[in-house]
DNA sequence: AATAAAATTGAAATTAATACAAAATTAAAT
DNA sequence: ATTTAATTTTGTATTAATTTCAATTTTATT
């Protein structure tokens, strides 16, 4: 894991964002934004156990809980039992490679919005999953057919 | 519950998409076709137990997992513990009102598609989920503050 | 230092989904 | 038509992510 970020700079990220730090949340928060994976809960916690050995699970939901109504992190939810979640809330898409299990950001322009002008519904996110095999895994496979 | 669909339309709507037709089977799918509104496999069970009584709610999860591997439902996933289930597999997007918890579906044009320009990934499917609040309940919220 | 407030923990409960063997039903073969 | 084989359905048990909540610990305030 690279680190990237100071305790100061931590801190001051979550202060930003009108929430107390703390160790456990300048933990998660350092995480997230040095793993940008858009991990689960679980994959969170079987890090930070490692540091913080008296670690509950219950303390990750309730940070990641506090992170999402603070906007600091969004979910994303890709068709499998577990949430994920990421720290990057600027508009992307997410690809989910169907063999590896990998999931990566995709720039999405902002045209996709158009969807908007309907005056149904007052739109606050939107997120745009797309499904398939990633390059990697499509190259595997083209190799073991020869 | 509309009727629109006799046995008959059920059982060439299953042979159609390579599915042996059985009375769960056909029962299900005139439970998604009659009522569109993205049911869970809890729903769909709720409503057949009552004619089918000895129903399992594995049957259910049996009967989705075939057409979903058939391609007569797409599953969404809307930040849910469960998986939602629809029967238009036409390109189309969904909303979540995080109010009153219904989703309805938006047309979405193809140009959104132009994410598939990437070499990266072959993308098989793409969902796209927005959510907000809907129009009925923006009125009863503004009623409500008057 | 005493008190109040907030954060964290840990155990139990909830529940969607899965696994799988037994039972029931349907189809095929004799 | 009866037996056999194949398929479908059921029911129980298990798994695992998340939630609940009271007790404990930590941090902040008087």
């Amino acid at each position: 894991m690279k680190m990237t970020y100071t305790i100061e700079q931590l801190k001051d990220y979550l202060k930003k964002h009108d929430i107390k730090p703390s160790t456990i949340r300048i933990k998660v928060l350092e995480y997230l934004l040095n793993n940008r994976i858009h991990p689960t809960a679980d994959d969170i916690y079987q890090y930070l156990i490692n540091e913080i050995p008296t670690l509950s699970k219950t303390s990750i939901y309730n940070t990641l809980d506090l992170f999402l109504e603070k906007g600091v992190v969004s979910t994303l939810s890709l068709k499998e039992k577990e949430l994920r979640y990421d720290i990057n809330t600027y508009l992307h898409g997410h690809f989910k490679c169907e063999v590896c299990g990998k999931v990566y950001d995709f720039p999405v322009t902002y045209k996709i919005l158009d969807v908007n002008e309907s005056k149904e519904f007052t739109i606050k996110s939107i997120d745009i999953n797309a499904y398939g095999i990633c390059k990697k895994c499509n190259e595997k496979i083209n190799k073991e057919e020869k």
